[in-house]
DNA sequence: CATCATCCGTAGCCATTGCTACATTTGTTT
DNA sequence: AAACAAATGTAGCAATGGCTACGGATGATG
């Protein structure tokens, strides 16, 4: 009764870093979108987008900009690197597609905003060419 | 210039209790799994099934035992409660769906089987719905 | 029944993401 | 210019999930 359990083949592998990626396009976009309703973004409305403290925000502001994907100065509203925008809208694009087919499978507009969060994150670029694929079946 | 900020609706509200949750999840149904498998689940077995260290399985499964989901003693097999069964069963369904539906889609079995595990977490109700209903449309 | 490999627990470290409380900076408003 | 409100920063705590290193428990084998 000795089996060998098979392992998972990559998944599971890395949490903790996929939870750090996951975070990282998260804000980009979220500095895109709110750079482009309201024409700056600053510390607390990522807050407000997040329903996070602002110590959250700040923090993790502080490691995007390590990692040269924000552009931050004490006090000063939050930007995006030419690598932060280019995450940000290929993240936006994921979104918009995964939101798009999930409405275009029957869910309705709420409940596919919500969804749509988090399964963007998870959605390789297999299953994105198959929901575009969908998407353009049903036009 | 002082527009409010809309808040997410409720997605990014509570990440770690999400994250957390997801664990639950991932355990429980880990765990019937590996029983099903082959007849009882250590705590290696589980190290193995996520790629983690031991330590970082027999610490999850002790909060998983607090909270009632798990039944474990020292050096012995892990086992569901009632509760984690039940848990561990409706994971098991809505992750075969997700992965038959992603198939259905017209995704690879290998990249199927990456991206349900991490989508099935994100898909309410009404998303598995719509997907039930998109698979009975193929038949 | 002694030994040894395997399994598991504990100690203790790090990173991430939450928080409250308090300090500081900025900018507006007298 | 002073005073005040709002926005940020800093300090420090907790929970979660990674890890290595080490030691104790279990069970198989001689």
């Amino acid at each position: 009764m000795k089996d060998k359990v098979k392992a998972r083949s990559v998944p599971f592998s890395q949490t903790r870093s996929r939870h750090a990626s996951e975070t990282a396009e998260d804000y980009v976009e979220a500095v895109m979108e709110l750079i482009e309703e309201k024409g700056e973004c600053r510390v607390l409305d990522l807050a407000r987008y997040f329903n996070v403290s602002h110590v959250t925000v700040s923090r993790i502001v502080k490691r995007l900009h390590d990692e040269k994907l924000l552009i931050s100065s004490p006090y000063k509203p939050v930007r995006l690197t030419d690598a932060g925008a280019k995450l940000a809208k290929r993240a936006k694009e994921r979104h918009a597609i995964v939101l798009d087919f999930l409405i275009a499978l029957g869910v309705d507009k709420a409940n596919a905003e919500i969804d749509s969060e988090g399964i963007e994150h998870y959605v390789g670029s297999k299953t994105l060419t198959a929901m575009k694929r969908f998407l353009k079946s049903q036009k």
